[in-house]
DNA sequence: CTGGACATGTTATGATATATCATTTAGCTC
DNA sequence: GAGCTAAATGATATATCATAACATGTCCAG
């Protein structure tokens, strides 16, 4: 599954031109609520507190729809009347990522809304350098070259980090 | 090609105990001796200058034979009589992992000399969360399923981020 | 209604990284 | 080898990202 995140694009509806890729359309306010619905159905399913900061944040991501860092989330917190100390967030953030409901990307020291709660999550992500934009793809690290490796040593991978970096197909022609 | 790093045993030559993995040994001061040549004679085909604090550094990372940090590498500039300040040794590390002599390992946000300079590179890391050690392995991201993937949506990947974390062989067992 | 577990609020600090500008060095041309 | 240019380094300051530690509040099972 694929889940393109515009950062540039956050409030427009995707037109073919933007998202000549076959990404999905998408209703934006209908995939926040859904977000947030799976995530509190997921989290009373699983006995555990989906209070309002881990709300919020989560609310955050799926709104914002990129990669966000975390105090850029802390100011949206603010303003939003809670408490805007790092840990504040840190932990709301440590929670949603702990429970698959969000993703940390490594290489941007930043957070993005998961773009499949509720899979059994092997996540890669394509980061596009022209546009910031982030895509969430799927794949078991066991398989391939990679996974091979890893058995041959004995190593027993936990988690895996894959993120690409280059250019979407919307940024690639620009840069000549 | 396999080459792992035991920040735990970075005084020790590697007893079979020690590497179960079929890791080769190695003459540590060999192989610090090699990596520095391999680095001057490639610096010097490609006219780039190999100053004595990018020497330094490298020589830093192979000795220590693990991911280390900026801070660290900082510290031990300051001890061999260099200048201390951040940008001397981010800007040597730059360098190195441009040229493609050290890389940077996300996960940690720490740097590692690289296992094989001169490879046409795509590396992937196995860190272990009981020891730090990082193993180094090379793969091509465009084969298996996310190269797949990424090649459906008309994303082109410039560089690969593979970091697996998990536990080694030698720490497997300990944690029961 | 109370004790324990969990979550949040708050302060402080630690850790990582870069912008900027001044100075020095290496290599090139004449 | 004098003068020019580009690259590298030195140095100051500050930006950015993250967590330790402890106090307070909230939920809920018994």
């Amino acid at each position: 599954m694929i889940y393109h995140n515009m950062s540039s694009h956050q409030n427009d509806r995707p037109t073919p031109e933007e998202t000549p890729l076959g990404f999905a359309r998408h209703d934006h306010a209908k995939c926040v609520d859904q977000g947030l619905a799976a995530a509190e159905e997921r989290s009373r399913a699983a006995g555990l507190r989906f209070t309002p900061v881990r709300r919020k944040v989560l609310e955050i991501l799926l709104r914002e729809h990129r990669a966000v860092g975390a105090y850029e989330i802390l100011d949206n917190l603010r303003e939003a009347g809670f408490a805007s100390q790092p840990p504040v967030a840190y932990r709301a953030l440590e929670f949603l990522v702990t429970q698959g409901f969000a993703h940390r990307i490594e290489r941007l020291n930043a957070f993005i809304a998961c773009a499949s709660p509720g899979d059994d999550h092997a996540p890669a992500f394509l980061i596009c350098r022209g546009c910031d934009s982030v895509a969430e793809t799927h794949m078991r690290p066991s398989d391939g070259a990679f996974g091979a490796a890893a058995r041959a040593t004995g190593f027993q991978v936990e988690r895996a980090v894959i993120e690409a970096e280059g250019l979407c197909p919307a940024c690639a022609p620009e840069a000549s």
